[in-house]
DNA sequence: AAGCGCACCAACCGCCGGTAC
DNA sequence: AGTACCGGCGGTTGGTGCGCT
């Protein structure tokens, strides 16, 4: 990782070590330094609280109007790679990891359009994973199974790492890849800032209240996800519990203590199924900022109509901006065809 | 306990394509 | 047509944490 950059904003233009670069803005004739390096807990809410608000835009503007001493550059990957919303973080499970495996055979080294099939997941994150634990793991299986494929895992060129890869049950399959199915419009997005702005106490962002919070866990999330919506008017105040449009999400049955449920792949679309199958809710540990209460914790929320939590925030999993996903220059209806290999796996196109 | 090496991963860098002027 | 700016992407770097000796 960078060294932290802890000048704090009233050190912005003292003689820090810290990395600073001055530029020539293009709105104005006078220098710029702007900071580099791991962000502090204070540009991340700055951040955040930019982007709730006020939605995103051209990133040098968000930079600038935020109160940003970065580049919009920057604040995008911060955003993309780490802020958004709709992050799923801590380990990839057996299942994610097939899935990237599979994908890299097909798509290669194109991390963005791998991650557009991995909700939560990004390419980075992806990226890295590949690059620390999938490659190395994938040429230690093709040395000690030389027979069964010849290919060279190192490769970023397609269809070359499926050599010994065990293909996934279909209900995996379909678990892992419901959620990118859903749409990415920022209507949603817009809905709910529309939403904040009704009040005057309004906390824009009520899951920033404790997002520090180690001990917070899972429960945590829930509550201020039920806070938030509570909010923006997409909750029932009576309960605590998360009704509306998007199924039931009850925090207090949540728990870190216990499981929490959501029906079965093919039940998904019927809210009035109530068989369920358990997930773990997993926390994650890490750094000095991993455990924010946007992404500790392997969420799913049961949805009436396979909208996910990223609906709710009008964030897809398509860089946070509700882009449509591009294929470029892959023909993917023969790509479908290579992916018949798993059969009922849906993809988003 | 200290030193070392490795794994992880956040963030930067450079390039490219699209768009506006 | 040329240029500047911007967003997006893939490759790479380097700090931190952890396990091993």
């Amino acid at each position: 990782m960078r060294k932290p950059d802890i000048m704090g904003k009233d050190k912005l233009n003292t003689s820090s070590s810290t990395t600073t670069t001055t530029i020539n803005t293009t709105n104005n004739s006078t220098k710029s330094k702007l900071r580099k390096g791991l962000w502090s807990p204070e540009e991340d809410e700055k951040l955040i609280r930019y982007m709730i608000t006020k939605g995103q835009g051209c990133w040098s503007d968000i930079a600038r109007n935020a109160g940003l001493q970065r580049c919009g550059k920057s604040c995008r990957l911060r955003w993309i790679n780490y802020l958004r919303p709709d992050l799923k973080r801590g380990a990839f499970s057996p299942q994610e990891e097939e899935l990237i495996i599979h994908l890299h055979s097909i798509l290669g080294n194109r991390w963005s359009q791998i991650a557009a099939r991995l909700p939560g997941r990004t390419d980075n994150e992806i990226k890295n994973f590949w690059n620390s634990t999938l490659k190395k793991r994938l040429k230690m299986s093709n040395n000690n199974n030389t027979t069964s494929s010849p290919n060279n895992s190192d490769s970023s060129d397609p269809r070359d790492v499926m050599g010994g890869i065990m293909p996934m049950n279909e209900h995996d399959l379909m678990t892992m890849c419901m959620d990118s199915s859903s749409s990415t419009s920022s209507s949603s997005m817009h809905s709910m800032q529309a939403n904040m702005a009704l009040t005057d106490q309004f906390d824009p962002f009520p899951l920033l209240s404790n997002r520090y919070d180690m001990t917070t866990g899972a429960a945590g999330f829930l509550d201020n996800m039920a806070a938030c919506l509570t909010q923006v008017g997409m909750a029932d105040h009576d309960d605590g519990v998360v009704h509306g449009d998007y199924g039931a999400l009850e925090p207090n049955k949540m728990g870190l203590e216990s499981d929490f449920s959501l029906p079965p792949l093919e039940s998904r679309s019927n809210i009035e199924d109530n068989s369920t199958t358990p997930i773990d809710v997993k926390t994650h540990n890490n750094n000095h900022f991993k455990n924010s209460c946007f992404n500790n914790t392997d969420l799913h929320i049961q949805t009436s109509n396979n909208v996910v939590a990223e609906d709710m925030f009008g964030f897809g999993n398509h860089h946070g901006q509700g882009e449509n996903f591009r294929m470029g220059e892959w023909d993917f209806e023969g790509l479908m065809q290579d992916m018949s290999y798993f059969p009922s796996l849906d993809f988003q196109v």
